[in-house]
Formats: structure tokens, C-alpha cells, sequence
DNA sequence: AATGAATGAGGCTTCATTCAT
DNA sequence: GATGAATGAAGCCTCATTCAT
């Protein structure tokens, strides 16, 4: 997980080209690992999904480990990045609750095998575990605040642990983000169920 | 995740499939799948961890497909056996509810790695794919039908329907076996978190 | 190549179950070795091939080098005794090579993988060079005496020295008894020919 | 049997199969080829008589199967390419007969070991029984047909059918073929024995 | 920037062979 | 006599990585 920081760090060369083959080259590791895992996914077939030679790959990465690296961070970067809804400081608890759902499961579907594999390699590499860290808890956390905030508030009055609600939300989306993976047409659906649970557990009637 | 001696113990094994040996192999080779994934786990580090040298695992497999493959069925049988619940058909939901998400959320604990593995490879795998099928729905389906049943008889009043209700449940209970997994010390708590959130989500009232 | 003479030199066992067994063996390793090779052919394959796991094979022979140096053997003293034919003693040149050139075709049919291989092995083991020698050169030897003593009788006008005349009509042969292992319909033609222009070679009326 | 550059000195080769080294790849594997035979030839030896390491090897050939049906594709190649002798329309049927023999007799001795190889492992694959067969079957058609010519206008009075001559020539060339690769020296004394016996054959006296 | 060529390390698998039973 | 189990050695092949161009 050694950082050389090479071409892209070079002020110099932050020119279309370069961005636009590293971020091919990002994208095929991305297909690549999804489908093969790390251990089987190789370098050649990285390159070869952006249209490189096995040497081309170097110029742009200094390692497998590193683009992987990189990847689950850029992985991270989008999946948080994702559930920054806008509008989610309103006041209306439904409004929130769908936004926030939706966002999540939006997300976890889009990330599903690369997130699945940077909690396996977590395992091996501390910067991995801490990536994997953020993406597990950060939206638990926030959802967590959210709901204390609100509680203690009285506007909800939550069935458990703002804490425990959180993660149990979480679990759920994610277990419906594999249907919508499957099936990008049950979406609409996983969101509306998910949201109308999430609502029950927070001790809030789902229609107004 | 230790295989503590079955049938083995009979000198007369009816089949291969239960040697004393084979089932070290199975272990070591949940151990190192579970660390490394599939591909990065060693044939050799399998053979090792059984105390066998590299060419003693083809003694008892064909192939590291092979002993994934096997892996795999095993891992399912252990995880549907571990939902047979005695006493499941009571009429005390609560009790039910409680039995067979501790159930659950244990059997989840002990096998998650090689669940996860099951489910990546299983893109590659006919036979796979069909193992992760039943890993991921039957016990969905059962717990459907549970919900169905007692719904129809108006003994509760689920809030949404008892497919979307049982995935879930299921979910949370995923995400909080992972905390399990990582300490097992939060067995009870999460136990009784998933029981009191599924409990609402049937619109029982978890204290009676 | 050693010969550590197990079983087969023992007073004792020479019942006719061990020799059985030893010649099944034999057998199988002949149409393994046939099939294969030297180099690709497997003990197993040859154990498989006579109803004996790959440990029973130890039993009779001492590595996989013997079992061909055995085999080699055997071929030569079959290939050689197969032209040992009565009568060829006879007067009537035309019966004599009509004779011999049928014995020579059937025999050389009959093993040509294996004397295949023996001449390949020969180039690696002294003993089997030997054995090679003989299968190649005593035919050719005897028949050039049988030229030399009629010719020098006058009784034939050979076209060619003895020697040269017998290394030919061995080679004929041996391309004629390629098409007799391909298609044993065809013995009879190619022996009819064979035999006619080994006449003509000797200076000799093919037809009386 | 040693390759001795061909078009490779081109810096820009048409195609990849005549690069220096990958020609330097195909003698290694004649070679060693033609000492061990197909099953214990080892890619590592075929690599190291080129000077490459084993890894080297599958630069230039996919397996060791494919190098050997190249080499078997080259052997042939050349095996008919060196009798298509110059002047081997001439009308003066000992010339032609002398000319022939002396290119088949030095092809066969240049190639055996290569050539039985190929008939051996043509047992098992398709592709190289073709092969096998043009190596057999081109040469003998191509001196029944003259045969067959010569015979229909009257010059020659072969003693047997074209194809039977033409095969029985073959056999005794390849016989002597033999004597010639293990002792150049021989190859004057060989190519003269065999075309004073082919004249035979063919009703021709073999000195005007 | 890009690549063809090359390689050391290592992975999967086979195999001849041994040995306790 | 026969075998199941076990193994060291070795073979084929892949792969991450380097380097000269």
C-alpha cells in the first residue's frame, strides 16, 4: 500500500489525458475486482479494460495493492459523498427518513462487490481497515446524531438505541440494495418499504 | 467455525465425505478462505493448516474449486441446520422471535466470511450460485411464511409485507452478527436489540 | 534400470497367480506405453489398466524404469521368436522369403509402438540399446546370411550387396506393416507385395 | 537439425513467428524433443537451450503442446520443401530417381526423431494427424504419380502397382535414413544402394 | 506516455514411490 | 499379496513487476 505518488501527484500533468486514462483505469480495476476479487483479479486484465498494455498499467499505478488502494477510496469518496442529500436538515422526519433511505440503498447498490472487498482486505491493511471504518459507520453515526437529536427533542420516540436503530436501518438497506442491484426495477419499491420500516422503528406513523 | 468431531469417530466412515482427515482439511480450509478469500488462499496453506503436505490434499480433493465447493454445501448445511429451532411452532411470538433471531444472528456470526465468499463466487459458479440461493432465501421465506401465517390468523399486524418484513429483519440481523462476529461479548445485546425492532415491526409489543 | 529381482526370481512364487498378475501388468503397461509414451505414461495408468491400485504395481516391479526395460525384453524375445519360422531352412527361395517377409510384417505390426519406443529409450540406457540392437540388426543380419549363402551358391543374383539388400526389404516391410497395424485387411496384399519385390531385389522370378 | 537464420535478421519480421527468438526457441524444442521424447520433454529444458527462463517461454508459445505442433508444422514444412528437388522433371529417369532418393534420405535422417514423434503423438490429436498424414502419405503419391506416368508411357516397367513401389522406396530411404543420422559418412553408400535398388523396381537397369 | 520482452516467485497439480496395515 | 494414505520432487503455467526502447 506504498504511496509513490507518481504522475498524479506531478503538478505539471493534471492534463485531460492523464486523469482520463487513470480514471479508465480506475473504472476497469473496479469492474475487475467486482467480478474476480482481489486475489483473482489481475493487473492484465485491469489494463487490458482500459485499453493498456500490462507495462501501462505502471505508469499510472505503482502496484495492484495501490490501485486498490486508491479504488476503495475513491469508493469511499462516492459512497459518502452520495448521502449528502441536500435538504436533509428539514424538518419533516418522512421527508428525511426517504431521502436519507433512498440515497443509502442508491449507494450500497452502486458499491455493492467493491465495498464487500474492501471489508475482506480491511483485514490485511490498517489504511484499508481504516477506509472500511469510515464507510461502515459513518452513515450509522450520522443517522445515529440525527435521531438522538430528535428524540431528545420529542418530536420521535424511537424504538431502541438511537445507535441500534441506526445500524438496524443500515442492515436493512443493505439487504435490499442486493435486490436492487439484481433488479434496478425494484428500487422504487425497496425504498418505500425500507422508509415505511424505518419510520416504525423511529415511533412515527409513516402517513401523516 | 471448528468442526467438532461428527461421525468421524466410526472407523467404518460410510463415505470419503467423513474422514477424519477430510474434515481437518474442510476446517483449515474455512480458515484460510476466510482470511484470504478464494483467490488468494493456497492450496498449500489449506494442506499446512490440516498438517498435510501439498500433495496430501489431492489425497481428499480434486481441486481448491473442489474444496470450496464442498466448503460451500457444508457451510449451507451448518447454517440452515442452525435455524431448526426446536420449539419454533410455539405460539408465543415473542418467544419465537427471539429463538430464531438469536439463532439467526449466531449461525451468521460463525459463518459470515465464507458466506460472503459464497455469495462473490457464486457469479462465476452454476452450482454456487444455486448454495448462495438458499443460503440467502430460505431463511427469508420460512420466516415469511411464519409472518403470513400469524398475520392471517390476526394474531399481529405487520407493517409492511411479511417478505419485505423477514428481509428485513434479516438484514438487521446481518449487520449486527458482524458486531458479534468482532466481539462476541455483544451476543446478548444484539439479540435483544433485533428481537425488540422485529417484534415492532409485527406490531407485537416487545414486552408483554 | 535396476534389477533388484523381487518376486519373479524367487523359486517359491512362480504359481500361476503371481505370473498372472505380473503379466496382466506386462500387458497393460504395453498398451499403456503404446498409447502414451515413456514419458507421459503413469504407473497408475499401468496399475489401472491390470485391476491393481498404483501401490500394487510395487509388488512386481521395481519402478516404472524396470517395468519397461522388462517389457522391452519380452518385445524383442517375442518380436524375434515370431520369425523363427519352420522351414525357412527350405530350398525354394520364393517359399523362404515369402515366408519370412509374412513373419516380419505380422511381428512388426504387432509391436511397432513399443520397438518405437524402445529405439527412443535406447538413447538413455545401455541395456535398452542393446535390446534395440538386437530387434534391429539380428533380422537384417540372418537375412543377409540366407542372401549371401545362395547368392555365393549361385542359386540368386542379388541387385545389391546382402546386406543392404536385407536392410531394404526391412525397411519395405516395416512400411508396409504400418499400414497392416492400421488396417489388418491389408496383410495379405502387402505381404504379396512385399515378397514380390524382395524377389525382384534377389534377382529372383517372383512367379516360378 | 540446428536452424540457421532465416528471414529473422529483418528487423521488422512480417509476423511474430519468425522472430530470432522465438526460431531460437523452436530448435531448443527439436531438440530436446527429439532426446526425450514428448512426455519428458520439460518447457524448462526447451527454455534453457534458448537461453531464456521458463517464464521466457510463454513469451513466444502458449504451451507446450502449441510448441510442438508448431515444430511438428515446420518439421513437415521443410521435411517437403527439401524434395522438391530441382530438375526433377528431367526425362532422364535415373537422374531423377538418384536426385530424389538422395533429398528423401537426407530429409528423413535430418528429421527422424522429430518425424516419429509426430506420428506418435498424432495418436492423440487431430490437428497433428493431419500433419502426420501429409509427412507420410505426400511424398509416396508424389513418386507413385510419377511412377504411374513413366510406367503409362512405356519407359519404365516397375515390377509392382506405382504406390507399392513408391512405398516400398520410402521404407528402405527411411531404413537407411537411420544408418545416415547415426553416421553421416554413410549417406553416399546408402543414397547409392537405395537408387540402384529403386531402378530395380522400376524395371530400369541402374547403369545405362 | 507506452510497450514488448523478460523474469523470479509462486501457485496448482501430477507423479513415482514408500510405508504401515 | 495388496492397498490407502502420504509425500518430495518436479512439471506446467500465471502473474506482478521491471526495463530498454
Amino acid at each position: 500500500m506504498t504511496r509513490t505518488g507518481r504522475a498524479w501527484t506531478t503538478r505539471t500533468a493534471r492534463d485531460r489525458s492523464e486523469t482520463a486514462v487513470r480514471g479508465r483505469l480506475l473504472d476497469a480495476a473496479e469492474e475487475v475486482f467486482a467480478r474476480l476479487g482481489y486475489g483473482s483479479a489481475t493487473v492484465a486484465g485491469i489494463a487490458a479494460g482500459a485499453g493498456l498494455s500490462r507495462a501501462g498499467f505502471y505508469v499510472y499505478f505503482a502496484s495492484k495493492e495501490e490501485v486498490f488502494a486508491v479504488l476503495a477510496a475513491r469508493t469511499r469518496d462516492d459512497f459518502l459523498a452520495a448521502q449528502d442529500v441536500p435538504g436533509v436538515d428539514t424538518a419533516d422526519v418522512r421527508a428525511v427518513a426517504r431521502a436519507s433511505t433512498a440515497a443509502f440503498v442508491t449507494a450500497y447498490a452502486a458499491h455493492l462487490p467493491l465495498l464487500r472487498l474492501v471489508e475482506q482486505q480491511a483485514q490485511h491493511d490498517a489504511e484499508l481497515a481504516a477506509v472500511w471504518e469510515e464507510i461502515q459507520e459513518r452513515p450509522v453515526r450520522r443517522a445515529a446524531r440525527w435521531i438522538r437529536r430528535l428524540r431528545d427533542a420529542g418530536t420521535i420516540r424511537p424504538v431502541a438505541e438511537p445507535l441500534a436503530v441506526a445500524r438496524a436501518v443500515g442492515g436493512m438497506s443493505v439487504q435490499f440494495a442486493r435486490l436492487v442491484a439484481a433488479d434496478p426495477a425494484a428500487h422504487e419499491g425497496a425504498v418505500r418499504d425500507v422508509t415505511a420500516m424505518y419510520l416504525h422503528l423511529l415511533g412515527v406513523e409513516p402517513t401523516p
